[in-house]
DNA sequence: GTCTATAAATGGATAGAC
DNA sequence: GTCTATCCATTTATAGAC
């Protein structure tokens, strides 16, 4: 029915809205400091109208988390190339760029700090889905293992977390990402040279 | 005087097992969640006593920072070693195992997750001193610069942060300290080869 | 769907007696 | 230093009228 899709899209719609001025507040008083009573404010509603969009504030979380990676998926990503460092640097400057362009977002997506909050399955297939998007463009220009997968990740979420934790607004730590290319590149090309050892998940 | 030197060892003491307690809390309810009326109520005392050793929550978030780079100042380095791998890998799983056996501890600690709170000086001048403590063996054994430092610093917390997000109790990134100290002993002892490039800071 | 009203609890923090 | 009492703001969430 027409009217039916009309009004789910209005829905939608109306719900996008209070998902985006959740954002602007919990990057004004931090993820924590998120009150639905703020939020309804700004939004010109009542507090109890929230409860026809979200069920609870974790709801709100969730719609969030969600919306966060949906805005990863939706992100162009990088051009293909045939050059193994150029996959690698290029995947790693497309995270790093939309992590610090919202510290906030990077918190609740990739950090366990909002105490009683975890995402639903769907919103976690969301996380997944991007995920998997990242790693087939490594995956494309060579093997690779879910160890050196790990140790990417855990690299260049670090730095993003130093960068944001110790130096906020600075370039301290995305300035090494080169040298954390370098770093990881000689590894994934050894394992390259050594397809006795493929087969690897 | 006596008395003074007893009454100010008792007042620690009595600070010192709040601040024992609002940790016990902080890992059951999370470091946003911890409040100070359930800290009295553990503590058998009135909300109200709580301000004779705090002067507000930050403070005890301050008190709890303070206490949390106490313990790994207190903590047993490891033994000397000639060997740059062997410094490396044990300054890391040094630090590993400290983050892990309390990640409620390390999120604080390591993490910029609680919305007004900022340490002291005090209390970051103790921060400051775990940090050199753990650069020095490592700068005994090699030379090395803030970078190498950095790299180090994001990659170490990086799996440990991971490890805590995303398999908690389990191994599958701290098991991979190993790859990661052999993916930066490379990039340290190229430079030692190098005194021509000294004088790093 | 939105409102008013309100629940029911929790939050941090202060005043003042003892 | 600890208590009682309390303030006052805030919290999430619900009930029920319109």
């Amino acid at each position: 029915m027409a009217t039916d899709g009309w009004s789910t899209g209005r829905r939608a719609a109306a719900l996008e809205s209070i998902v985006d001025t959740a954002w602007e507040l919990a990057r004004e008083n931090g993820l924590a400091g998120l009150s639905l009573r703020d939020l309804a404010r700004r939004l010109g509603m009542a507090p109890a109208s929230l409860y026809s969009y979200i069920d609870s504030k974790n709801g709100l979380y969730d719609a969030m988390f969600a919306q966060g990676y949906r805005a990863l998926l939706a992100k162009e990503p990088p051009a293909h190339s045939d050059d193994l460092r150029t996959v690698l640097y290029n995947g790693v400057v497309f995270y790093v760029d939309f992590a610090l362009e919202d510290p906030v977002r990077f918190q609740l997506l990739s950090q366990r700090t909002i105490p009683g909050f975890e995402p639903s399955i769907e919103a976690y297939a969301l996380a997944q889905e991007a995920y998997a998007h990242s790693c087939s463009a490594l995956s494309a220009a060579i093997e690779v293992t879910q160890e050196d997968l790990d140790l990417i990740t855990a690299l260049v979420s670090g730095l993003i977390s130093q960068q944001i934790a110790n130096d906020p607004g600075g370039t301290r730590w995305v300035r090494l990402l080169d040298d954390a290319v370098d770093l990881l590149v000689p590894r994934l090309q050894l394992r390259g040279k050594h397809p006795a050892s493929a087969g690897g998940r």
